[in-house]
DNA sequence: CTGAAAGCGCTTACAG
DNA sequence: CTGAAAGCGCTTACAG
């Protein structure tokens, strides 16, 4: 019933063959040839069976996106999901296709991904971190399977990886504290096991040292990840016989903790205390005064990751370990020059 | 290279039909072949090509989601991909995949989809309404394409969908309300044109209506959405003659405003003044004291569109069209029974 | 219960 | 520049 590549051969008068060539864009078809193709394709309204050219060729032109999709994971952790939609974006421009996955509990992940990565209903995947596990490494190696682990996949890993380079927001935090005169700045972060918080802060504490200045241990706070604890944790900075003259929030979350702990002190911002924090989700929209921000370009991340796994597809010996997408300073009304 | 149905047939010692109704669970394999043929898979680590199985078969065994995938779409809209983790975990227990897609905006979104519904990548395709234009309905009926449309796709139209009950949901508000005492409540909207304010609007007013109570107009509160237009609206309502004394707030930014009116007029919450909000996400964690909330299971919908779906796949001519997923109350600290 | 054979709709050396 | 033919790896009537 559906019209199939002989249906235009027959109308155009030529042998499937040519009309596949046309198809494929090959140099040799002549002008003449490849109109008469052309037009029997748009009168009969063929569209080639992609299932039937992903077989004859032997790829699928298709990508898997493996991560973690449990139940409000999209509350939890919307940044993947804008990931998600960065490597969308470059693989519908590049003719590729995306497929989404989890990883089954049951059967176990290793059996489930092997399976998918041998039965070739994709060219290639794309990990996010929050799906990562022990064996993937070397189940991917070993399959040489093409594959970009999203974030960094621990020291020592043979994986192929792009990840936000965190240290370097921090860095860019550090610089603009300084260049609004501020000298004496704390920082509030996660938990102290807390990675992405440990690259924030060493990039901080990294890029006010060179500038030459060093930052006392007490102006360095961890926290539980909560408002009430950062709004502890401020009282004790406003207490200390030098109380900082910024603060850096590792998260939104500690940031409407300490917006809350100045208030209470009464403290005008940011001309008597500034903040500044990273990420402009979740909340950076609802906190007074509009804080300024660190954000990094998630979706640019995406994006990355795609072209990157594009580029191994052509060249599978391509090895990729890169701190990639910058960040971004975003001003707002939580910091101004002194002047 | 790659163990094919070829490579177990001969190690079994069978031909490739018999290797390949073993696969399909064919009954009239005789159990002593049945286990020599699966022995050779273990021993090969046989796994069948899905792109030859897909292509033989003649169907794909994959559904495409359709939405909108823009960048930031994650944070403006993270409902859409628990609905997609939803659809995602039904899919996978039930052997399909997912393909991931939006429409493109140069050239046609009309062409574009056609052609992904004519060239048999897809079974069948979820419509997130964020994706939804107005040649759709006919291009899929036409096409005779099994879809499923999340989200009412207006009045009079001859797709499939499914779609939360928010007039329901308007209904529980409204219930929750006068079970806990409070028989003057208000109502804090968005914009008059808002569809699923309106909905829910409506469903407290029928709510109400059937215990017998009747909602002054002025009770009736629409926003321009923020903040402060709720904060604003709120005092005005705690102005009149007869304030109410419990308020329903269409979402979560307002219930923000409406809180901090109370705050500044210091009502105590719930004491001298309750409210209620519907949507958990994405300030209700935030919000002091937590919020009494009707909220939505939306990665359900997902779960429930998808099933619709595959019994579609095997029914075609299955009608469907029904408002689906019920609300849920969770209650918080802003309403509590009048004793 | 099993197998030989045709076929799914394309692509691609190869020959001319 | 074009076409006949083999092949991609399965499935499925059909015959036995």
């Amino acid at each position: 019933m559906p019209v199939t590549i002989r249906d235009v051969a027959k109308e155009a008068g030529v042998s499937t063959s040519t009309v596949s060539k046309v198809l494929n864009n090959w140099s040799s078809i002549s002008p003449g040839t490849c109109d008469r193709v052309h037009e029997a394709i748009k009168k009969l309204h063929y569209t080639p069976n992609a299932r039937a050219v992903s077989f004859a060729k032997g790829a699928s032109h298709n990508i898997l996106f493996l991560s973690s999709l449990k139940k409000e994971e999209a509350y939890r952790n919307p940044h993947m999901f804008d990931i998600l939609c960065g490597v969308r974006r470059t693989l519908a421009d590049n003719g590729y296709t995306l497929m989404l996955t989890d990883l089954p509990d049951t059967p176990g992940p290793q059996e489930y991904l092997t399976g998918l990565i041998v039965n070739g209903i994709a060219d290639g995947i794309l990990i996010h971190g929050s799906c990562s596990f022990p064996q993937l490494a070397r189940l991917l190696t070993e399959n040489r399977f093409p594959h970009i682990h999203i974030g960094h996949p621990g020291p020592g890993s043979r994986m192929c990886w792009i990840d936000t380079n965190n240290g370097l927001a921090g860095q860019f935090a550090a610089q603009h504290m300084l260049e609004c005169g501020y000298e004496k700045v704390a920082f509030i972060g996660e938990r102290k096991t807390d990675h992405i918080s440990t690259q924030r802060l060493n990039g901080f504490l990294g890029g006010m040292y060179d500038y030459g200045y060093r930052i006392p241990d007490e102006y360095i706070r961890y926290t539980d990840s909560t408002r009430e604890d950062a709004c502890r944790q401020t009282h004790q900075l406003l207490s200390l016989p030098v109380p900082p003259r910024a603060i850096i929030c590792e998260n939104n979350m500690l940031a409407l903790g300490v917006v809350k702990a100045l208030r209470e002190k009464q403290l005008h911002i940011p001309d008597e205390t500034a903040f500044l924090t990273f990420d402009s989700y979740p909340y950076s929209s609802i906190i007074d005064p509009i804080p300024t921000v660190i954000d990094i370009d998630v979706y640019d991340l995406g994006v990355q990751a795609a072209e990157m796994l594009l580029r191994k597809l052509k060249n599978p010996s391509l090895l990729v370990q890169t701190y990639t997408t910058l960040p971004v300073l975003r001003q707002g009304q939580s910091t101004a020059p002194i002047h």
